[in-house]
DNA sequence: TCCTATAGTTGTAAAGCACAACTGTGCACT
DNA sequence: AGTGCACAGTTGTGCTTTACAACTATAGGA
C-alpha cells in the first residue's frame, strides 16, 4: 500500500495490516460482548485499572485512561448505574471520589478478563512456537518504545470548517 | 489486571497493555494528522485500498474496510469533496461507481504513507534487533491467526434499554 | 473573610458508525 | 413489452464516544 519502493527492511505492511485487522475484524472500537457482558473499550480499561489498583479518584482514572475528566465523570456514572463501582467521597477531602469495584464489578472484571484470556489463547494457538516467542519479545519492546514517545497530548482535533478542503 | 493467578505462560498483560497504548497514547481512534493532513482512520484505510487496487466499487471498498455501505457512501462523498477521489459510474453497469484516486488523492496517500513509515521506523529505532525480528515474525503470524478467525459479523450492538443494567 | 486552586458535573457539539427505508439500474422470465 | 426481483448506492435517523467550556462544590491559604 501507498508505496512499495522503500527498502523492504521495515515491515510497514505487517503493522498496518495488523492495525486494520484489529480495528475491523477484531472490532476494536464499538463496544462488544466480553464474556456475555456488553462493555465499551473504555469500560474494559476502567475495570482493569480498578481491579489493579483498588481505589482511585476519578481524576486519577482519567489520567490512566488518557480521557478527559468530564468523559470519566460520565463513564463512572454509567458504571455505577450498572452496579459495578461505588463512588464514595473521600472523607479526608470531600472533593475526591473514591472509586472502587463492587462485588458485581469484580465479577464483571473477571468475566471480561477471562474472555480476553480465552481470545488471546485462541489466537496464540494458531501461532508457531517461534512466532509466539517472537511476539512476546517484540510486543514487550514495542510497549516500551510506545511509552517512551512524546505523547504530544492529542486532545481534540478542531472541527472542520464548512468548505474546509484539506 | 483482572487476574494474576493464571499460569503466567500467556502474555495476557502484554497484549492488553499494548492495546491500551495503541488506542490511547497512539491516539488510534479520533482522526489525527498524518503528514500534515487531517485524516480519519477509515480514510487512511480507504486511501490504502485505493492505492493498492486502483479502481474499486463502493461496495467492494465497504467489504474491504468492513464498513456498512451507507458509511462508505458518506466516506467516499467526503473524500470526493476533498478532491481525493473521483466517482464515475461504471459505463458497463451504471449501478456501480468506479472509485479512483485523483492526483491529489495519490499525493495524500503518499504523504500519509510516508508519515506512517516514519512513525513505524521511529518506533523500531527503540527496539533491539531481537525484538525487531521477533515482532516481525510474531505479527505476521498474528495477522494470519486473526484472519483465520470466525469473523462473527459484529454489526451493531443493540442500544441500551433505559434502565438496562447488565 | 475572601481569593484561588482543584475535583467533579453538566451543556453542547463533533465524528464515526449501523440500520432501515428509500431510489435507481439492470436483468430475467413470462 | 410488462412485471418483478436483485442489487448498488443514498438518505434519514439515532446511538456512542469523545472533548471543550462553563459551571458547582470543596478546600486551603492570605
Amino acid at each position: 500500500m501507498y508505496d512499495t519502493t522503500h527498502g523492504g527492511a521495515f515491515p510497514d505492511d505487517e503493522l498496518r495490516g495488523l492495525l486494520k485487522l484489529l480495528v475491523r475484524t477484531g472490532g476494536l472500537l464499538e463496544p462488544h460482548d466480553y464474556g456475555g457482558l456488553r462493555v465499551s473499550l473504555s469500560e474494559v480499561f476502567a475495570l482493569g485499572e480498578l481491579a489493579d489498583s483498588g481505589t482511585l479518584s476519578q481524576g486519577e482514572l482519567a489520567t490512566r485512561l488518557s480521557l478527559e475528566k468530564s468523559t470519566v465523570s460520565r463513564l463512572a456514572a454509567g458504571m455505577e448505574r450498572r452496579g459495578w463501582l461505588s463512588r464514595e467521597r473521600d472523607p479526608a477531602n470531600r472533593r475526591f471520589y473514591r472509586l472502587r469495584l463492587t462485588p458485581d464489578g469484580w465479577t464483571a472484571a473477571e468475566r471480561v478478563g477471562a474472555d480476553l484470556r480465552t481470545t488471546h489463547a485462541a489466537l496464540f494457538e494458531g501461532l508457531t512456537a517461534d512466532e509466539r516467542a517472537g511476539l512476546t519479545l517484540g510486543l514487550t519492546g514495542l510497549a516500551r518504545a510506545l511509552q517512551g514517545r512524546d505523547h504530544a497530548g492529542r486532545g481534540r482535533v478542531p472541527p472542520h470548517l464548512p468548505g474546509d478542503v484539506s
